[in-house]
DNA sequence: GAAATCTTTGAAAACCTTTTCGGGAATAGT
DNA sequence: ACTATTCCCGAAAAGGTTTTCAAAGATTTC
């Protein structure tokens, strides 16, 4: 333990290139002070030593150690953290950043740990990855550096959150049903204890006040899940066998839905439109048929939040909150006349 | 921009407690050569200052930097990696050090890049992360500090690789199916270029040909998807109409060929008994009935390389490959006589 | 031809923490 | 009382890079 690799350092290329480290240094960041041919020897004795700048010793001086603290609370969850945190790290690696990751696993004494643990590795800035698009209370007090939260929003609105625009994706939906000529619209969501569910269900509402057409029922909140689906449409046809679309909170609910219309003898879409929410592939495009729904652009969010990031480390800290707007993606399951080529 | 924050340093804590920095250094590194009342007054004014130790400035001397890169090919594909990557993380939040994640996005130049990038962060170890328990060429060459592959395979045997169990697992599955009487087993799996698909396949004939039954039909190959199951169903039955268990290549498959079989008016499990494998939740459970599965036991596998990791950095280094053992799950797929209460 | 200016280079300082080494003080033993 | 021992503290070095500043060299101007 503690056996040093040996390590090219920049001494080295210096005397290979029979100049001084100050010299070396210059010559391989681009400062001005430095003779063209002088710079090119440099050059090639890096390249021949295979030279790699310890970026310890150099954020030493310059303080910026072009890494960034990701701190995401429930990874295993992954289903929404994973296309952020893949946005985020393309947005990063354009810009010769790296991503140092710590999973909180939803519990504040962990993520304190971690969040001392980034500080002391002098990660330059922080993004905070939530798993639900939930407001949640500010770490920026515990943090000396920039923050900015995806997928969650602090409660503090000094802070800069990156959230999907539920709402927005929710107007999509049912917007499209709409549009199709669809009258008798009910709604199957998730547990009404998140946001999510509540603004998508508030917004559907909205959209169909101002069609001048009523929610069929009242809006079924229960759990994530296919069983929910499924249960939830035997009850809702038990009650209002007249429906003609339903607009699901998630594409799991949605999978569940309409396996059931199935099973009752409903065909998809022709008697029930179904738009489904989520965009997760393996359910929406495996489905029975393929699902329409919303893709919260997820990886877009991830990207935005990095932008912003790099605008608070360059001293330019907005605040609020950015609602990064989703996308409707049309399949089969409003498709009546085959499938639209909308894009 | 390179606007340093203001830090905390040991000397401000060392010139609170009105000792040397020396001194302050052994006080908080519980070295024994500090007096009891002159170590409380330090870490007093550590904490006053909530101090934080630069585990950079460290590592410049200490030449560890208790960080580990981790490179992940297909992040994406996020379903076999993000268990991995839990589980090793786990393991080394406990050690204290911190993972650097990087995604190569199965790109060789990329994944160079970041090699060096990781490298010029001084990391202590990598540990290269598959995503599909495949052989793959070495990268140990190129990186001058230990390696670990975990749900991969280094193609050079000096390397040491962690991967699942496929023919193991695959013999939990069909010895349980045998177990419980069923003489008429086929298989329906993913895609033939897949090593699991084969491995799987080639344990669960061996179990077969153990126990003196025969498969029935060809080892059905063809994608990892609900879709592919559903259609190799309807095709097996046509020839086959007499089986009473399929075994399938992943849960994604399994979903599928119940659907299809439920459709054909097939009972599951009275008529046909199924095993999936992945134990992927929401797949598993959520079918109708939920699941018999296999499970990779994916965190115990990341835990296991980061482990011999640690022995590596240690200079314990071992090699080979070590084939982290699956676990049944079973669920109503196949049990029979209402659901067991095994655990 | 000499002075002034500009370019290029290298020695040394700075960054921050840990570790080593030597000295000083207190305690115990003779 | 004096020496031997133990214990603790402070000064300084080490680590690799960047930056500063002074000096050397080259070029231009008068």
């Amino acid at each position: 333990m503690g056996r040093k690799r040996a390590q090219v350092t920049l001494t080295d290329v210096a005397k290979r290139a029979g100049v001084s480290v100050a010299t070396a240094s210059k010559a391989l960041n681009e400062r001005d002070e430095v003779a063209p041919a002088t710079r090119h020897r440099v050059i090639q004795a890096a390249e021949e030593l295979s030279f790699q700048p310890n970026v310890l010793a150099r954020s030493l001086i310059s303080g910026n150690t072009r890494t960034v603290g990701l701190l995401t609370d429930e990874l295993s969850a992954a289903r929404f953290a994973i296309p952020v945190l893949l946005g985020a790290e393309n947005a990063l690696g354009n810009e010769q950043m790296s991503v140092l990751l710590c999973d909180a696993r939803g519990d504040a004494i962990r993520r304190r740990h971690y969040i001392r643990a980034l500080l002391a590795r002098q990660v330059d800035g922080f993004i905070i990855l939530g798993d639900n698009n939930e407001i949640r209370p500010s770490l920026s007090r515990e943090i000396p550096v920039p923050v900015v939260y995806a997928y969650c929003e602090s409660d503090d609105p000094a802070d800069l959150s990156v959230v999907a625009d539920d709402a927005g994706g929710a107007r999509l939906a049912a917007e499209h049903l709409v549009s199709l000529g669809r009258k008798r619209i009910a709604h199957i969501t998730g547990d009404p204890g998140y946001r999510a569910a509540r603004d998508r269900a508030a917004a559907l509402v909205e959209v169909l006040d101002a069609a001048g057409l009523p929610l069929i029922g009242e809006a079924l909140f229960g759990q994530w899940s296919q069983r929910w689906g499924r249960h939830a449409t035997a009850r809702l046809l038990a009650t209002h066998p007249d429906i003609d679309a339903i607009f699901c909170g998630s594409d799991q609910i949605a999978s569940g839905v309409t396996e059931a219309l199935r099973d009752l003898g409903r065909t998809v879409p022709e008697d029930v439109a179904i738009v489904g929410y989520d965009n997760w592939e393996v359910l929406a495009a495996e489905c029975r048929p393929p699902l329409t729904t919303v893709d919260l652009n997820l990886e877009q969010l991830g990207a935005t939040a990095v932008r912003h990031l790099f605008a608070a480390l360059d001293g330019d800290h907005h605040s609020g909150v950015i609602r990064q707007p989703g996308r409707l993606v049309v399949r089969e399951s409003t498709a009546v006349a085959g499938p639209i080529p909308r894009r």
